[in-house]
DNA sequence: ATGATCGTACTGC
DNA sequence: GCAGTACGATCAT
């Protein structure tokens, strides 16, 4: 589905709080082969706790339309994936981010800092 | 260097 | 309100 579309999507559903919007549509600024952490994602929005960025996430309207594999946790590590923190998920989110060329080591930690997308306040 | 705890903002009940 | 969370930073071991 194109970006356009699932921007159309958010703005058309009123059961979504303004503050979840704000996190998909800074998500959907995320372009492929990149990823960002909840940290920075919440900073851009105006909030200061990663935790509610997570709770957004976790209740994903458009899923998968909205990457949510492409936020890791600030450490780099991988984070939680449709609500859990290991298991086949994360190795489906560890998939999905290496076809765009995003890469994990064993211990489920990203390799190529370089890859976190800087993303503009 | 780990593990526990508190602080944080938001959602669900 | 109250409690839980896909987190983060700090304090205590």
């Amino acid at each position: 589905m194109k970006k356009q579309e699932i921007q159309k999507l958010l703005q058309k559903n009123s059961r979504i709080s303004s503050f979840r919007r704000k996190v998909y549509l800074a998500l959907l600024h995320v372009p492929a082969g990149y990823v960002t952490t909840y940290a920075e994602l919440g900073k851009v929005i105006g909030c200061s706790s990663a935790q509610a960025v997570g709770q957004a996430l976790k209740h994903n309207p458009y899923a998968p339309d909205i990457p949510c594999h492409r936020v890791i946790k600030s450490n780099l590590s991988i984070g939680g994936f449709h609500g859990a923190k290991a298991g086949m998920y994360i190795k489906q989110k560890k998939e999905l981010l290496a076809k765009e060329g995003v890469f994990f080591n064993e211990d489920g930690i990203l390799i190529d800092s370089e890859r976190v997308f800087k993303l503009k306040l």
